[in-house]
DNA sequence: CCACGGATTTAGACTACGTCCAAATATCGG
DNA sequence: CCGATATTTGGACGTAGTCTAAATCCGTGG
C-alpha cells in the first residue's frame, strides 16, 4: 500500500465515476490508504491539517459518495457504539439493511471453523454478523 | 419470554450480586425481557414513561453494572455508528478489547458454513467479528 | 472568451447521545 | 435510631452527526 500519488488517486476516482475535486482527492489520499478503520469524524480530523478548510459536511458527503461508488465499505463496528443484548449465551446476529433491526441467529445455525488457528490473539468471543434483507416483506 | 414478575427479577438480580433498587428493577424489567437490541439511550427512553424520574446517568451506570455481572452483553453493532474500510473485498475483523482497534482478518483465515441455509433472508454480506486481545503485548 | 447551469462546497445552527461530578437520597447493619 | 455505604440525581459539558441555504467552482455551448 505504498502512498499513491495524486494522479493515481484521480484516475481511481474517475474510474468510479467520481469527479476529482481538490477536496475529494485530499480525502481519498487519507482514507483509501489507511490501515485503520476511521469514523467519518476521524477522517475529517485527519484531513483538516493538510487541507484546513474542508468542512465537516463535505467529508461526510464524500465518504457517503465513495461508499456508493464502491471505493469504501461501511462497517457497523464503531467502538463506543454499544447496544445491549439480554441473551448472554453465544449466538450470531442478522442486521436488516432496510430497518437496521438486529436479530439473533442461533449458534448452531451457522458453523465457523479455524478460529483456534488464528495467530497472535487470545479470542474472548466471536460471532458472525450477517447483513441483508428479510425475504417476503411488503416493500 | 412471558413477562417475568418483579419477584423473579429481584431474585435474578440478587443471584448476580446486584442490590435490587426500584430503579434497577424498572430497568431490568425492560432490558432483560426485550427481543430488541437497544442502545443505552433507547433503554432510557423505554423506562422513563413508567418510571418518570430515572436519570440518564442511572440507566447508563446500571447497564454497565448488569454487563459486568453477566446479565447483559454489549454488542458493538449500533446502527448509525459507522466506520470506513478501504478494503472492499470480503474479509473478517478482529477487535482488540483493550484498545478498540479494528484489524482485518483475511477471508480465507476462517471458514464459515451453512450461511446459505439461513431461512427467510437475502444475505448481502457477512463476516466474522472476533473480539479478544493481542498476545505478547507489553501490558 | 464569456455566461450559464449543474455540481460541489461551505459555515454554522441544531440535535442526539454519552460522560462526568458533586450533592442529595436511600438503605443496611448494628 | 444512627452512621456508613451504596445509589441516584440533575445538570453541565463535549463530541459526533445532520441539515440547509447560500456561495463557489467548473465544464460546456455560444
Amino acid at each position: 500500500m505504498a502512498a499513491p500519488n495524486d494522479n493515481d488517486l484521480i484516475a481511481r476516482l474517475e474510474q468510479h465515476d467520481i469527479r476529482a475535486s481538490a477536496q475529494r482527492v485530499a480525502i481519498a489520499r487519507y482514507v483509501l490508504a489507511t490501515e485503520d478503520h476511521p469514523s467519518a469524524d476521524e477522517v475529517w480530523k485527519a484531513v483538516t491539517p493538510d487541507f484546513p478548510m474542508v468542512s465537516r459536511a463535505t467529508v461526510y458527503n464524500t465518504l457517503q459518495l465513495f461508499t456508493e461508488k464502491g471505493l469504501l465499505r461501511q462497517l457497523v463496528l464503531a467502538e463506543g457504539c454499544i447496544v445491549y443484548d439480554p441473551k448472554v449465551e453465544p449466538h450470531h446476529h442478522f442486521v436488516d439493511d432496510e430497518t437496521g433491526a438486529i436479530e439473533d441467529i442461533p449458534w448452531t445455525a451457522l458453523r465457523v471453523g479455524k478460529v483456534d488457528e488464528l495467530e497472535g490473539v487470545d479470542v474472548r468471543d466471536y460471532m458472525v454478523v450477517v447483513r441483508g434483507r428479510r425475504k417476503g416483506r411488503r416493500r
